[in-house]
DNA sequence: TCTGGGGTCCTCCACCTG
DNA sequence: TCTGCAGGTGGAGGACCC
């Protein structure tokens, strides 16, 4: 069987940790630069909000509802999450972490075991240990989990929190309970083409033949057909080093001056850099994005991106930064509103991996420097050594202005209490 | 005025090579 | 030397996830 821990309304719960005033009451948490909502409590939903709804467009419900409003606050959800897998971690040794607040467990060898009672013990545990509610799916599937995570949140009265699917008649109840485009795997292309075609739940979905999902939705749809018919076709994944890396950034205005391009591409650059020397990993490839703002359809729209190889598999500021601007330079096209751009490094080899150039030489004394800068960093706080190519005097900050404290990783912002 | 960021995997197609 | 075919590869784009 496995299991799949869901966090309730994640962001919202961690708010709620330290500032329990806010129990029962409607909370939305915006994303980067407080552009859109990304997490709402249950409060907050039945107020009508949507998810990725733009915040400018529904202030006045915020304060008509008197909705909490927060700007994401990474340093805080982070460390709740790695709370709440750490116990989770006590209950299975196989464990799959799959998002800041999912988690899938497999419970080999349980079957003599009451699993209803497992699940209650696990969420007292985690509530108490760390604040968060949190919801379980038990199945023989992964993709049925899902399915029984989502029963389990629903009906939480009545499961406790806690739902299994373990006979064939519950799997196929559940199945019929859940409309198409809830299915985990189905996204909105798919569930408007399925829906068009009379399928309009799950279990609908798996009375299709093979070859016809094979068809329409690959090998994916395919996979995820057999994981729902209860045969386990998705296992646990082992943690990777990642394929690729990004820093990518709104700005807060739109951008028209090369320079400041270059310096918010350096910027990116150096992020990306840095990511890349955490994981050991090198880079043969950079790409840099440009976007206009696509809401203004009264200015020229512009999206251009390019990618450059560099001379050898780098983790080098200095080279990603002297690639990165050689990529901008190819597609900057002056006189244009730019409110996104980004870095992406590609083709990333481990460390003991390399393949050299046979013409050209890597600079020696770039990776004695780039650990000194590291370590500066982690010493000094992040960003505290900048490269010539980034601004000295301006501090790009992004727009966060309703942010909490970060209760759980930052001294000066450690709670209070008055006895 | 204000509309996020970071990933993965798969398919299709053009191109190259034997 | 030319042509046609098959298989491999890499980039672009689409679909999905949180």
């Amino acid at each position: 069987m496995f299991a799949l821990v869901d966090c309730n309304n994640f962001y919202a719960s961690c708010e709620r940790v330290f500032n329990p005033a806010l129990n029962g009451k409607p909370i939305a948490v915006l994303s980067n630069n407080d552009g859109c909502v990304i997490a709402r409590s249950n409060e907050a939903k039945a107020l009508g909000i949507p998810m990725g709804a733009p915040a400018f467009e529904y202030k006045h419900l915020f304060l008509k509802h008197n909705i909490h409003v927060f700007s994401s606050n990474y340093a805080l959800y982070g460390d709740m999450s790695s709370r709440v897998m750490s116990l989770l971690a006590n209950f299975s040794p196989d464990i799959e972490i799959y998002s800041i607040d999912e988690a899938f467990l497999k419970f080999e060898g349980f079957q003599y075991f009451n699993l209803q009672e497992i699940g209650e013990i696990m969420r007292k545990q985690v509530i108490r240990g760390t604040g968060i509610p949190i919801s379980i799916g038990f199945a023989p599937t992964k993709a049925l989990t899902k399915v029984a995570n989502k029963i389990a949140k629903k009906f939480t009265e009545r499961t406790q929190g806690v739902y299994i699917i373990d006979t064939e008649e519950k799997r196929v109840k559940a199945l019929k309970w859940t409309a198409i485009e809830d299915v985990w795997g189905v996204g909105r292309k798919h569930a408007k083409r399925l829906r068009a075609l009379n399928i309009n739940n799950a279990y609908q979905f798996t009375l299709q033949s093979d070859d016809w999902v094979r068809k329409h939705m690959s090998v994916i749809g395919l996979r995820l057909k057999h994981d729902l018919e209860g045969k386990p076709t998705l296992n646990l994944e082992t943690p990777n080093t990642k394929k690729s890396i990004a820093t990518t950034r709104s700005f807060e205005g739109m951008i028209t001056d090369y320079a400041a391009l270059q310096e918010r591409v350096a910027t990116f650059a150096v992020s990306c850099a840095e990511k890349l020397r955490h994981q050991n990993s090198h880079t043969n490839a950079v790409m840099v994005f440009l976007h206009t703002n696509g809401f203004r359809k009264d200015l020229p729209q512009y999206y251009r991106n390019v990618v450059i190889k560099t001379e050898n598999p780098t983790n080098s500021s200095f080279d990603l930064i002297k690639t990165a601007h050689k990529a901008l330079e190819s597609i900057y096209k002056k006189g244009l509103h730019y409110k996104k751009a980004g870095v992406i490094v590609m083709n990333l080899t481990p460390e003991d991996q390399k393949q050299f150039s046979l013409f050209s030489h890597e600079n020696p004394k770039h990776q004695p420097l780039m650990a000194i800068v590291d370590r500066l960093n982690a010493s000094y706080g992040n960003n505290k050594v900048k490269f010539g190519s980034q601004s000295l005097g301006r501090q790009w900050k992004m727009k966060q202005e309703r942010l909490s404290p970060r209760y759980s990783t930052h001294i000066n912002d450690i709670i209070r209490v008055k006895v």
